[in-house]
DNA sequence: GCAAGTTGGATCAAAATCTACCAAAAGATT
DNA sequence: AATCTTTTGGTAGATTTTGATCCAACTTGC
């Protein structure tokens, strides 16, 4: 094996274990000590690997129990976490409530403590949010998780929800127009369908960047949707055309700090 | 150990738990109470982690993703890890495969790696393990959370799997004796029944903390049970009798490294 | 206020690890 | 084939880390 070989296999399996003593490591590479302590100090001049006594750690441990979103989700946070405090806003305590996957949903969850006790929804994060809670019951829908999004989708999802009602439904979508609104994924269109079905209440997320957009299917027209929030970005023509349309449409002021 | 993966393990711990003593973590680290005592002085001087009389405590509340279990699933890692490779053995590469909630499940769970790429299970840790894989396509059963295991219970779990079928279901429990299996949850119960008729294979693993212990609830003979895996604290005595009863008991050795 | 028990800080010997060096092995070059 | 360079594995001394112990400070119960 090539130095350059058994330092590659070291850096892979130190983002793997994070951490792994001298001899865990020529263990693995088929090495000896010296050898290992030599690449190690070599490869600490990268940025991915440091050496600590004993061993080694990679810097850039590989989380897998994190979402996507949850990395990704950082630029629009404020306008997000304000949406989710209107939207939590409209929610009366002790009211039963689904909850729609994706990030800007999320962020309405983490408004929500402790008001609502009953909860259902496909989402993973959502579901994990509220997992180690005991004052919650949390309804996760079956079906098949989405990868890298932690969304269930398909036919046992669009089934939980065709059989269960709730008082009010949180969803989001990725674009909005006069027509009505859209979404990107075809398996989690017909999941909200159910959803919108299955709740007196139907309430829309979607920050101002959906605003005007069309995305790749139509989700639903504004005859079930009874309430819009959105942030103070969105484009004024529109949310006016909105209301004209008899829709109550709430634009969330932003940069409010989140309560205690 | 080196030094700063104990801190990273102290650091962690204290997320999960809050406070902990000196001499909890010692125990957890393995290391002397000196030891963590200089450790936690220095994790001190970052912004995360506060020394208090007798012990410590984290000062970045716990994130609620995290799952008890994991938390004190920390002293039998190596029996359990043993079990988990003994049983990930056992599954032929592309069968689809139905996982128990519980801790010994999970370390299945992560001893699979790409050998399955279907899996139906009832636990949020294991669908969160494989969350972020696109290789893997994770039917996560739907139900009620199960406050602080991370486990979907309720009928609609108990549906999901008596509507889907397995090459091969691992299970858990909390005891066995010659007369069955035995479990602390009835929720669990009545979905592990409908897990193991739905599944052509069915291998239980229990550690050897389990053997001749009864549990609350009874959960079968051994009619239905296909191999048992333990590792090698089990006592020989009970291991004999049911291999005697025409089971195949798999004793997973000891202390073998995690494969790379 | 006092005694008993616990905890924190400092110190020290033992153990483990690191650095530096050296000789052997492997590979490249002439 | 012979020689030179590079890499490897091992060894000795220096350094770091560890676990135990002692004593002061603190808490607790009376």
């Amino acid at each position: 094996m090539s130095p350059e070989e058994r330092q590659a296999k070291i850096e892979a399996y130190l983002q793997k274990v994070e951490f792994a003593s001298l001899e865990e490591l020529a263990h693995h590479v088929g090495a000896s000590i010296s050898t290992v302590r030599r690449d190690v100090a070599g490869l600490e001049g990268g940025k991915r690997v440091r050496r600590t006594h004993g061993g080694a750690r990679s810097l850039q441990p590989a989380k897998s129990d994190e979402f996507v979103f949850n990395v990704r989700d950082t630029h629009q946070v404020a306008e997000k976490d304000a949406i989710g405090q209107a939207c939590a806003a409209l929610i009366e305590p002790g009211q039963n409530v689904i909850i729609d996957s994706g990030t800007t949903c999320f962020h309405v969850a983490q408004q929500l403590g402790d008001k609502v006790a009953q909860i259902i929804t496909n989402s993973l994060p959502v579901a994990n949010h509220f997992s180690g809670s005991t004052r919650h019951e949390v309804h996760l829908s079956g079906g098949v998780i989405y990868p890298r999004l932690g969304t269930l989708v398909g036919p046992h999802a669009v089934e939980t929800f065709a059989r269960m009602h709730a008082d009010v439904a949180v969803l989001s979508g990725s674009g909005i127009s006069t027509e009505g609104i859209y979404n990107s994924h075809a398996l989690i269109v017909e999941i909200q369908r159910a959803m919108m079905r299955g709740a007196a209440k139907v309430i829309f997320c979607l920050d101002h960047g959906k605003f005007g957009r069309r995305s790749t299917f139509f989700l639903c027209d504004f005859t079930g949707v009874d309430v819009i929030v959105t942030d103070a970005g969105a484009p004024p023509e529109l949310v006016a055309e909105l209301r004209g349309k008899g829709l109550e449409v709430i634009v969330a002021p932003p940069a409010a700090r989140a309560p205690g």
